[in-house]
DNA sequence: ACCGTTCCTGACGTTGACGTAAGATGGCGA
DNA sequence: TCGCCATCTTACGTCAACGTCAGGAACGGT
């Protein structure tokens, strides 16, 4: 490799962004950077001796996550918090993995790894089930109304023609 | 008509519950059910000469509804709002359907609710699609975090080798 | 060194969707 | 008719997630 190992880590020369820049490309306001910040969800990488926030592509990648999680999910910043952390504590495994020759540790990291992870996904599963529910409902609603577009501009001859005739008012068992 | 044809909308003896029953089934507080009619979101099917609100099983499910849409959808009663004039015009469709002898009046009101219904059924879907990336890089991950597991627990022979380098191997079968 | 642009730190304002408390009825079984 | 709990209206409180100034430094090109 290079003069540095540049792994998941950020590290040196980056092209660090300024909070105008960084808040462009993410489409969210500064306020809410310099926010997330304020409630400790996303340190930027670096700060300038004056005191100007830098970001790197770890912390746009954190708050397209932020995003993703509030849009997707419906979660509160507290929710994500404690998401984030589990990703957090996966990115400090990743990094002992390599470090370490203990295999016990490694075998109990990645348990409390996927035992934390196993609740999101069941959550987003169900929501999944549920949403997939929602759309077939929907679809079944829109085929209907499709199916009773049609047999208005495409008539079955004898069922328009008994119909239309002398403004008759409907069958008295026509449920549907 | 007969005596009650009770079709679609709520009539006669239909028991209808008072608000504190009402939000107990629902699961809302009183305060909601009452700031939905503030609102004009749910008006109860009738109150009491002295002010008591009665809610019938339409109201109930309109209520189930706005909940669904702010649950899984993430939807504002504002918005929510708008998507339920949708559906009470269509019901107003249906009553209008078989009292109308009109078949371009019906053929206007048919598209009129496809194509209001049509963008949510892309929301959902859009949101169901995503849903389902976000799932399957959840499963992608614990799958991972399994196969390092798996090679911990049972370490195949050659296994300073392969760990090296290895992201991950489409080799299915690793399951004790 | 200059200067226009960008960013900083407070600190108060906003909006949606209710929560909560107070005092005044309403409904209804005994 | 009494008593009592459920409801009523009115109105201020709350909480999250930022929005929006104001006044003052930091940046960076020339």
């Amino acid at each position: 490799m290079g003069p540095a190992a540049t792994g998941a880590g950020a590290l040196a020369s980056e092209a660090l962004l300024r909070i105008g820049e960084a808040a462009l490309r993410l489409g969210v306001s500064e306020r809410a950077l310099r926010y997330y910040e304020e409630i400790g969800l996303v340190v930027p990488a670096h700060h300038s001796p004056g005191g100007n926030r830098r970001y790197g592509e770890a912390e746009l990648a954190r708050v397209r996550r932020i995003r993703e999680l509030q849009d997707l999910m419906g979660l509160n910043l507290d929710e994500i918090r404690t998401v984030l952390d589990r990703e957090d504590r996966l990115e400090d495994l990743r990094a002992r993995w390599h470090a370490s020759d203990d295999d016990a540790e490694r075998r109990e990291v990645l348990g409390e790894v996927l035992a934390v992870t196993a609740p999101l996904r069941e959550q987003v599963e169900r929501k999944r089930r549920r949403l997939e529910a929602f759309l077939g409902e929907l679809d079944e609603r829109m085929a209907h109304y499709r199916d009773l577009l049609g047999e208005l501009d495409g008539p079955p001859p004898s069922l328009s023609a008994a119909r239309t005739r002398a403004g008759r008012r409907p069958s008295p068992a026509d449920r549907s």
